[in-house]
DNA sequence: AATGCCGGATTGGTATACCAATTTCTCGGG
DNA sequence: CCCGAGAAATTGGTATACCAATCCGGCATT
């Protein structure tokens, strides 16, 4: 059946476990999921497990075929669609984010980095939900680049998950985060849209290679596309 | 109480109904409006009632204060920012479709278009949800530009609503989609994004007319935002 | 042995019952 | 007349019961 994580029944919301045992490859992607076994699962009834079931849908981590559910595959068609995307949308929202941008707002979310990377769980770092790309989205005074941005980075979570498992990798995306900021910082428009997209490509490639490394400990229905 | 759309049970899911009622105005923007009511107006349990507000608070029909419900009210300062989003977004969405458009998916679009303006009720236009814009991206072969234009149309759909109460708004809106549609045909990337630009422009004012002629219908609390 | 049909088990969709929290109303005291 | 305390009603959140459709397996027939 599954592992450790679900059984007892925590404080946390379904949503926040349900989305955690599907990141952290409790259930497995491509496999088909039941309302009324994970009503079993994790002890609580389907009502807020159908929420839950919503909101893991619009995020991309569920798939409905029908009416029954399965845990998202990965889709490498997806993700460099993700990718594609965000290089339209992002290079526009720090372009934004550099005319607007308040320094209490660059404090707040250089902070909240340095704070979630020196002391790096997996928790907190999915807890804090927001990341770094979004509140950078969010200086655009934009809500709907906002939001997209937000969706969108949803859909790499699984994979950013995988790739975050090594300290490196988090150590390169700090460094290339904080850069982005500074440059957001200074105005420097034109400089924090091409760092953006300069991150976008090798971040790409990073989770390229986490899937294809994770490969193995998946069925032929856990990655599709391309 | 409220008119005449709802009350017999019809057979539309009570999502699509509810939309209608927002839509048409029957429920007030402003108003807080409670799963319990719309049990009852509508005729249905709080279960299906609770699912489709879930959808219209993700749509931006509804909003959540806490733990309670309001018809959304007009926010004249997030409309400017969809038009600044789709500003960003649809001229790279059309771009793309020129490159990857067959002419049978544009034969597709130009149809059911075509269809729409000739004989125009509001159920229909509505029914159809995807629209011409939404279509468009879809070209672009990038499920993330198509969700972020459809996500976005949706917040702009009341007020497309009211502005497509006029024949005139409906013939310009038609003559400009056909236009963009064959730039897209004619494979002229360039001139379909100009095209994009020049009709988004024409239909943010046509939109903030159509919700300052509407403004004496609503109270205070209809409109916020600038 | 292959196939097709039937019945039970499982599924998601819906209605309803129950609860705790919040809001609203009322009534008494100042 | 105003204000506040407490009670009653209303609210959203959750659990559960029920239903119809679907899926699956086994049995009978060929």
């Amino acid at each position: 059946m599954m592992a450790s994580t679900g059984q007892q029944a925590d404080e946390r919301d379904i949503l926040s476990r349900l989305r955690f045992a599907i990141l952290s490859l409790d259930l497995v992607p491509g496999e088909a999921v039941s309302e009324r076994a994970l009503e079993a699962q994790f002890q609580v009834s389907r009502t807020p497990i159908r929420e839950a079931l919503f909101h893991l849908v619009r995020d991309g981590l569920v798939v409905r075929d029908g009416r029954s559910y399965a845990i998202a595959p990965f889709d490498m068609a997806e993700i460099d669609e993700v990718f594609a995307f965000r290089d339209i949308v992002e290079p526009a929202a720090v372009r934004l984010a550099a005319k607007l941008a308040t320094p209490e707002q660059i404090a707040a979310i250089r902070h909240s980095m340095n704070f979630s990377h020196e002391e790096f769980t997996p928790e907190r770092w999915l807890e804090m939900g927001l990341d770094f790309h979004v509140r950078c989205a969010a200086l655009s005074r934009n809500r709907c680049l906002e939001t997209a941005l937000q969706d969108v980075t949803l859909r790499t979570l699984r994979a950013r998950w995988l790739s975050f498992a090594s300290e490196e990798g988090r150590a390169t995306t700090h460094r290339e985060h904080s850069a982005i900021l500074n440059l957001i910082e200074a105005r420097d428009a034109e400089g924090a849209a091409r760092a953006v997209l300069a991150h976008s490509a090798s971040v790409r490639l990073e989770v390229r290679d986490a899937i294809e490394n994770a490969r193995l400990f998946m069925g032929r229905r856990g990655i599709v596309g391309e």
